[in-house]
DNA sequence: TATTGTTATACTCTATAACTATA
DNA sequence: TATAGTTATAGAGTATAACAATA
């Protein structure tokens, strides 16, 4: 045996990553501002508030990769850590059920964000069929200093809209809730 | 020699489409819904623009599917059909451009509209390099068809949004081109 | 039998790079 | 040589389904 399985325990694979071989992605591809073309007609999409949010959502998407260049961090990584980081002992379960993912998506992500040494897996006290996640210290460091970039990054954005900013985050909201009860 | 080669002539392959073997994709994978996990603490993500407006475009994007659930077309490739109806002989370069996505992108995303006989090339008279994407007669009245449900769907939303909807979408246009300029 | 997480696989979307035809 | 479009390929992200361990 070997002498300390100190947090993960042995008794399941615990997510040694058969699939990609440690350094896996980068994001890399953002994809292309949405930029609007001078002579083109965009006909009903000028009057969609659905294309309206998608053109602010791209920009703002592109402009983040910008604001956290350094780490190549995408907004679901941020994500992740952020709510592992509050609420630690998560399972992976949670986790993709807050991030609108199936499981063996949130599975991909904690591998991700284990292979860079910022989560680790640690057992559940109640129910040995469970992970509990948690941030290493190296990755309380970078959620520290990711969450410093975002941030600044968001302000710069409200203060940019100035009064709108409020009005704007309620609409939002309210927005979402409408189309999801929509939805449902 | 054929017959008949009206439209679009033999001298190029005119995306004969070797890849997909015509009856493509489906979207049929649109994402979960991006629901808040009742006892989750989402620390700094509660507070940043940029997470409402993910949760916003999550929300609104399965709705648009619900819209428009006979004809399975994603929010892009509606756009796409808007923007070939409005402008009769556009290039697939400018549809790339306009939707920010790279030639080879724009030419897979063609290629599935006329692969549903919506859409068809033909020779731009000016230069044998370039095609005219034109709307077929099957794929204007699936425009006519599609425009309507989404902005019924549109005007639902706006419609629950009551007062809040000019602003929203102001605020919307302002933050594309904040974020935009931030990021040039 | 139901749940948690894993593995294997497939599919969509997008990009990169090399290629052809035309300018 | 530059441009428009195509082809081939690769990568990221997601899903599905079958599986093992545990409840």
């Amino acid at each position: 045996m070997d002498a300390a399985d100190t947090t993960a325990p042995a008794r399941r694979t615990a997510a040694s990553n058969g699939h990609a071989d440690l350094a896996p992605d980068l994001p890399s591809a953002p994809e292309a501002p949405l930029v609007r073309v001078p002579g083109l007609d965009y006909g009903v999409l000028d009057h969609l508030l659905g294309y309206a949010l998608r053109r602010a959502q791209n920009a703002l998407y592109l402009d983040f990769h910008r604001a956290t260049a350094k780490a190549q961090v995408s907004p679901q990584r941020f994500a992740a850590l952020v709510l592992v980081g509050r609420n630690p002992g998560m399972r992976q379960g949670v986790l993709a059920e807050a991030m609108g993912l199936h499981r063996s998506g949130a599975l991909r992500l904690t591998d991700w964000l284990t292979d860079r040494g910022w989560v680790e897996r640690r057992d559940d006290e109640n129910d040995a069929r469970r992970w509990g996640l948690h941030l290493t210290a190296q990755g309380r460091r970078m959620l520290t200093t990711l969450e410093r970039q975002v941030q600044a990054h968001d302000q710069a954005l409200i203060d940019a809209l100035g009064d709108q900013a409020p009005a704007l985050r309620q609409a939002l909201e309210r927005l979402a809730e409408v189309a999801t009860r929509h939805c449902l």
